[in-house]
DNA sequence: TAGATTGTTAATCGATTAACAATC
DNA sequence: TAGATTGTTAATCGATTAACAATC
C-alpha cells in the first residue's frame, strides 16, 4: 500500500534519459548500455539502473536496453503521452519567448492562454495565442482546460497569482519569478532561476582564481601548466 | 592549505539568501533571526547558519543578523560587487528575451556582444547589442571582454560553441541547450533546462492523481477532504 | 541577570556508487 | 559455454537537521 516515495532528482533524471533516448532513436541506435547511456548523460551508470529500478526491469543481462521500448516505458511513467495546457501569466520579453518556444510543442506542451495586466498587451496576439486580461484568469483557466500555469512575472504580484491559480484548481506551476512560493500540500511547484545559476556561475570562477593565485605564489609556474581535458 | 570544497548549493542558497536580504533592506528591515529569514528562503535555519559558517561568523548571539552587514558579507562571497560580462550564443525567442531582460543589469550582469550564424540577423540590434557573426566569435569575445558564455542555441551546435569559447579562455557557460556538454576542468557550466522541470512537475500530478484515486477506491471521499493550507 | 539566538557538534537522513550474483 | 550487462545489495559518501554550549 505505502508506495515508495521517489526523490525528485529521480524523476529529473528520468526526464534526461528519455531525451536523450529519443535523440538516439533518432540516430537509429536500437541497443544501448547503462554504461554508454550513463556517459552521454554524464551520470554513473549504477545510478540509471538505480533510477530504473523504482518502476520495474526494463533491461536485458547480458545486452543492455531496447532504446526504443525504454524510451516509450519512460514516457509513459512520466506522462509524457498527453498534451499538458499551459498558462502563461506575465507577458514580458521571457514570457513572449516561452510562449513561441517550439521546443514545447514538441514534447507536448502546449499554451492554451496566456495573460497580462498591461492594458496595451491585452487582446495582442502572440504565437498563436491572444492575450487575457488578468483579471479574467478564473474564468479563462476554466474554458481553456488549463492545467499548469507558468509565471513570468515579477516578485510582487507572484504570490497573489498562485493563490488564484490554485483556487481555480491549477495542479502545477512552473515559477520564473524569483521569489520562494506557497502552495498547499497537493498543489506541486518546479522553480527556474537562471540568476542564481550565473551568481553560482561567478562564485567558482572566482574562487577557482583566487585558488590558482595562492596556488601560484607558492609555486610559480604551476597553475600555468594547463592540460587538454 | 587544502580549504574545504563548499558544495555547489551552499552556494545557490547563498545567492537565495543575498536576494532575500536585498529585499528586506530595501523594507528598512535591520535585524533579522536566522529562523525569520528561513521562513522566507522556504529553508531549515540550521541550514542557514551552517552554510554561511563556511565563510566566517556573521551574526550576533541573542540578537540575529544585520541586514545590511549580511547582504553585503554574501554580495563580496559571491563577487556581486562587480560587473561581469556575458556574451550571448544564439539569438532566437529566448536568446532575445535575455538579452532583454532588465533583471540582469541590476544583479551586475551586462551582455556585451550577441553570436548568431543567421545572416538575416547579424548586424541587427537587439537590446543594446548589435548581432555578431558567430564566425567571428573568438575575435569579438577577446575584444569584448566576455567572461561568460550563454548559450541559447539547440543541442546540435553547442558542443562545437563551448569548444570554441573554452579555446577563446572563456571560463564559465550558462547553457540553455538541452545537452550535456563537456568542458575542462578550469571552465564551470551551469545547466537551465525548464523542459525538464515540465516533466518532473506532470510526473508529479500524475503520480498524486494516481494515488489519489487509489485512495478513494479503497475510502470514498476521503481525498475530497481538502483542507487549506 | 534572564532571554534570545548564534555557531558548532553529533545524529540522522538520504543519495550515490561499488560490487556481485543473476541471467541473457 | 563464455562473455556481457542487468538488477540489487551493502558500503560509502555527503547533506540536513536537532540539540546545546557559547555568548550577546
Amino acid at each position: 500500500m505505502k508506495s515508495v516515495k521517489i526523490p525528485s532528482i529521480t524523476i529529473y533524471r528520468l526526464s534526461v534519459y528519455a531525451r536523450n533516448l529519443a535523440y538516439l532513436d533518432k540516430k537509429n541506435v536500437e541497443v544501448i548500455s547503462s554504461e554508454h547511456l550513463a556517459d552521454i548523460c554524464g551520470i554513473n551508470p549504477a545510478q540509471i539502473r538505480k533510477d530504473l529500478a523504482y518502476f520495474g526491469e526494463f533491461g536485458v543481462r547480458g545486452v543492455g536496453y531496447y532504446v526504443k521500448d525504454l524510451l516509450y516505458q519512460l514516457q509513459k511513467i512520466l506522462r509524457q503521452d498527453r498534451q499538458w495546457h499551459l498558462g502563461l501569466i506575465g507577458v514580458g520579453n521571457l514570457g513572449a519567448a516561452l510562449l513561441q518556444h517550439t521546443h514545447f510543442l514538441k514534447q507536448g506542451y502546449v499554451f492554451v492562454a496566456a495573460f497580462e495586466k498591461d492594458e496595451q498587451k491585452i487582446g495582442k496576439r502572440v504565437g498563436n495565442i491572444i492575450i487575457s486580461d488578468i483579471r479574467n484568469l478564473e474564468d479563462v483557466t476554466k474554458k481553456t482546460g488549463m492545467e499548469i500555469g507558468v509565471i513570468a512575472t515579477g516578485r510582487s504580484s507572484a504570490q497573489e497569482i498562485v493563490d488564484r491559480l490554485v483556487d481555480a484548481g491549477i495542479k502545477g506551476i512552473l515559477n520564473f519569478a524569483p521569489i520562494q512560493l506557497q502552495v498547499p500540500e497537493n498543489v506541486f511547484i518546479e522553480y527556474v532561476d537562471f540568476t542564481i545559476k550565473l551568481d553560482v556561475l561567478c562564485y567558482r570562477i572566482s574562487s577557482n582564481e583566487r585558488e590558482r593565485s595562492k596556488l601560484n605564489s607558492i609555486f610559480p609556474k604551476a597553475g600555468s601548466n594547463d592540460k587538454k581535458y
